[in-house]
This record gives structure tokens, sequence and C-alpha cells, in this order.
RNA sequence: GCCUCCAUCGUCUAGUGGUCAGGACAUGGGACUUUCAAUCCCAGAACAGGGGUUCAAUUCCCCUUGGAGGUACCA
């Protein structure tokens, strides 16, 4: 079998070690667009093999962090704690074909040397060696070959390579007998049947010594597709200190799943055309690894914003009127409609709900916005008020045309203009200087309580 | 140090051996308007530098510079 034939398999292949960063989300989005794409299957697998660095709280903030942006596996996770006795044997496979050694040098022999392990064990014999791992610790290490290149095909960047010279022996199994990454992300995706190895690029100048492992067990490689590293703002590392930079993170700021999803999936990746605002099935639909770029990309967190602000107004209303339910759980299901509906084209988070809505369903006990206040409230408001409020009474139907015909009225009787008549209203009944149309307020809040609220004075 | 990768507006990107180098975010201005948004319109803004190859290079090659990664019994 070709590899040109062989199903696509590919997997998201986490160390829980710590939160879910947006370049590790990046790299499980572009595996499941991938998958999805071409009717593959997208796997999950745990790379636990550093029991030093093994967090059980981030193993489950990961798995939930995954569902939430909606990136669902088909199969896993496959635990690689698990599964040692398999990396056990293969490593010993390789010692039977000579490609891998057992060494018994300490830490603190390790340490004296300056550059890199100096292959002081690779040419022990191996039936002394056999006798001495009855008794002494030892490591086991794959034999790099000394001479030569090594070259891979990287899908985004073409060939690279190597020269081996530069290539150390390294550990493929630890002192614990837990293996090291490379040994055990190359059994597994082997025997996982993985067809493309897509990852962060951090990877690049290990893949020469994974290829050489495939070699020596005799396997095919996979394709692999190194994918570019997310920056900060100003350059280097995405961290904390920088702004969020988990996927939790933004979860708590109020950014959707599919706005994070679609955000990131443009760091590095475009469909060709112009298009940005995408929902999960567009970008699957749009998706190929060709149009992923080499370039290190740096995240920008306002044009998440925005993208968050368009994912926003994409929801249906009742859609997003059920974000607005979650507060007001006793509220009538029509008026929560009315008021999402109105709010939805002017918000960028769904943190911001409670905040811009919170008039709708209480009455505001005084002005809360000192600045409107100031700038819109003088002596004669409350007199103008009362204007308005007489005239609000007089109608019959009471919505959005009758009351814009009723400040008309207003306007026109006592010479005043809108704006000063409009703004104090809306003081006097939401508490705050913005927000949306007045009449729409107004219709929404209903006659009798627009008038008691227009009476009352702060 | 050594090895590897990368390089189009501030940012994300499209693009081609001959283009007015296109779009988006951000920025500035305008329109709309009862406010704040949203929306619409307009503007400024890029092929890192130097050598080649070629009739012609942003595009192909080399060097420099800059950035990133690796150089772990971490992934």
């Amino acid at each position: 079998m070709t590899q040109e034939t062989k199903p696509v398999r590919v997997r998201f292949a986490p160390s829980p070690t710590g939160y879910l960063h947006v370049g590790g989300a990046r790299t499980a989005i572009y595996n499941y667009l991938f998958a999805k794409a071409v009717g593959g299957t997208f796997y999950l697998r745990i790379e636990d093999t550093d029991r030093k660095r093994y967090n059980e709280e981030a193993l489950k903030d990961l798995l939930r962090d995954l569902k939430w942006l909606g990136l669902e596996w088909d199969e896993g996770p496959f635990f690689q704690s698990e599964r040692l006795e398999i990396y056990g044997k293969a490593a010993e496979q390789l010692i039977d074909k000579g490609h891998a050694y057992y060494c018994f040098c300490t830490e603190e022999r390790l340490q004296t040397l300056e550059h890199g392990y100096d292959r002081h064990c690779r040419d022990l014999p191996l039936v002394e060696a056999q006798k001495r791992i009855e008794s002494e610790k030892f490591v086991v290490r794959f034999k790099a070959p000394l001479n030569g290149s090594t070259k891979f095909n990287d899908l985004i960047r073409g060939e690279i390579e190597t020269p081996n010279k530069d290539l150390d022996d390294l550990v493929i199994l630890k002192r614990d007998k837990f293996p090291t990454y490379h040994l055990a992300s190359v059994v597994d995706d082997h025997y996982m049947q993985t067809s493309h190895v897509l990852r962060g690029d951090e990877w690049i100048s290990s893949t020469p010594k994974h290829v050489l492992l495939y070699n020596a067990f005799g396997w095919e490689t996979p394709f692999f597709c190194h994918l570019p590293v997310i920056l900060a703002p100003g350059g280097g590392k995405l961290s904390k200190r920088k702004g969020a930079a988990s996927v939790g993170d933004f979860r708590d700021l109020g950014y959707l799943p599919h706005a994070l999803v679609n955000y990131l999936s443009l760091l590095g990746w475009s469909p060709g055309d112009d298009r940005e605002v995408m929902n999960l099935e567009e970008m699957i639909g749009a998706f190929s690894l060709e149009r992923i770029q080499p370039k290190a990309v740096s995240f920008d967190e306002k044009k998440l914003e925005w993208m968050n602000g368009m994912h926003i107004r994409l929801l249906s209303d009742s859609l997003f009127a059920d974000e607005l339910k979650k507060l007001y759980p006793a509220e009538q299901d029509e008026k929560v409609l009315k008021v999402a509906a109105l709010l939805k084209p002017r918000l960028k988070f769904t943190t911001e709900l409670s905040a811009m809505s919170k008039y709708f369903f209480e009455r505001p006990e005084k002005c809360e916005d000192e600045k409107a206040y100031t700038k819109y409230w003088t002596e004669q408001s409350p007199k103008h008020i009362e204007l308005v409020a007489k005239e609000l009474e007089k109608i019959e139907d009471f919505d959005v045309k009758n009351i814009e015909l009723a400040f008309a009225k207003v306007c026109e009787s006592s010479e005043i203009k809108l704006g000063a008549l409009a703004q104090p209203a809306r003081l006097a009944v939401s508490g705050v200087g913005a927000g949306p149309g007045l009449w729409e307020i107004l219709e929404c809040l209903g006659k009798e309580e627009c008038i008691f609220r227009l009476r009352r004075v702060f």
C-alpha cells in the first residue's frame, strides 16, 4: 500500500502538563479540519510519559477545552502510560537488530560532557550489556548513523535535510522504563496507522531522528507537516503575562468557541479567497494543508475581538437569547428574546451581556453613568421628561412607531431638540447613557413601566 | 557555538517572471443617528538589504541581516 492510498488518520497528541494554550489548540484545529475535509479520522492521544510533569488537572481541562471548542475526536483518548509494554518491546526489537543499545552512564558522568553524549556505551558487547542490566540502571539509546544525511519531506516546507553527524544517540527508553517522546510517538503513529503527522514546528529538528527510527523498524513514515509557532504581539513567546494565552482564558473572557476556532484557523492558513468569517462547515470545506504558511505568526487579540463580534452577530436570535436566559431564568421568553435581538448587534463579548441588559429587567436605582449624566442632564430635564410621560400616556398602541411620534410631538410643541429630550429620558429609564434605540427600549419595557420610571427622579 | 526553519502594509494574509501589489484587523477621516455600538464610504500603510539569473524580478538562486526552533533520561 502506498502512502497516497492510505486512509487519512491524524491525531492531536498533547502532553498533560499544563493548560491548553492557543498554539496547541490550533494544532488540534488543523488536525481536525484536515480529517473532516478529507473524510478521515481524528483521534486523541495523551502523551503522558513524563511522570514528573504529569498533571491530572491539566488532563481534565484539556478534554473539557477540546470539547468546548467543538473538536470532537473520533477515537481515543489513548494513553501512552498504558502502553509501556509495547514501547519496551519496540526498544528490544531495535537492540536485537543492532539499532539501539543499553547505556549505563550515570547522570554525573553525563554532566561532565560538554558537547552532548559521547557514545560511551555504543560499542559495549551486547552479551556484556545484557548481564549488566540485571543489576544496573540503564537507558536505551538509538544508534544514529555517523555519516550521510537524513532527508524528509515536509508538506509545507518541502525537503529538509540534516547531516547525520549532527544527530546524537538519543535516549528512547528512560531509566524509569518509560519511553521518551521520540520512541513513543513513532511507535504509536505506526501502530495507530497515522497517515499525517501535523504538529508544532519545534519538532522539525527531531524529525530526522524519527525518520531514522521508522527506517530502523522497517516501517513506512507518515507525511510530516510542521505548523508555524504563534508568537506574542511584540514577538517572543505567548504567555499569560502578555495577555490571555490559554483556551480557558478566552472562554472566561467571553469568547465564543467558534470565533476562537475561526480566528486561530486563520493564523497561518487562508482559504485562498477573501473569506474570513466562517463557520465550522465552511472552514472544513475550504481547508487544505497546502495553504498553510511556514511563517511564524503573531497573535492579534484585536482581530479576535472583532471576529467574536462577527460570530455573535451570526448567532440566531434564539440562540443568543439562550445566553441571556441564563442570566434571567425567571423572565418571560418573549421579553428575553426581544432584549436579545436589541443587544446582539452591539456587543463583542457575551460577558458584556449582564451589564448591558440589566435595566431591562430591574429598575435602576440611580443614574450610574455619571459622565452621561453631566453631559445630558439639565435643570430642564425633569420638566421635559414629564411632558414626554404625559404624551406617552395617551398612546394606545405602545409600539416603536407611536413612541417616536410622541417624542416628535413634544419636540414640536415645546421647541426642544430631540437630543435634549431623548437622552435625559434614556437616563431616567435605563440609568445609562448608551444602548439600543430609545424607542425600542421603551417598547420593550412597556407603557406602565416606562411612565413609572420617567416620573421617578434620581 | 553548532544545526534547522522562516521573511509582502503595525498585524493576519492574497498574489504573479511583466499587477495601479488585492483583502481583513487596527489607525485616521466621513456618512447615518436620540446615545453607544453596528453598518457603509474614503484615506494613509508592505514586497528586509546586497548580489546574481533574465529583455524583465516582489516572484528563481546565493550572501547578509533579522526572527524562530533544536542542541534533555521534557514534550
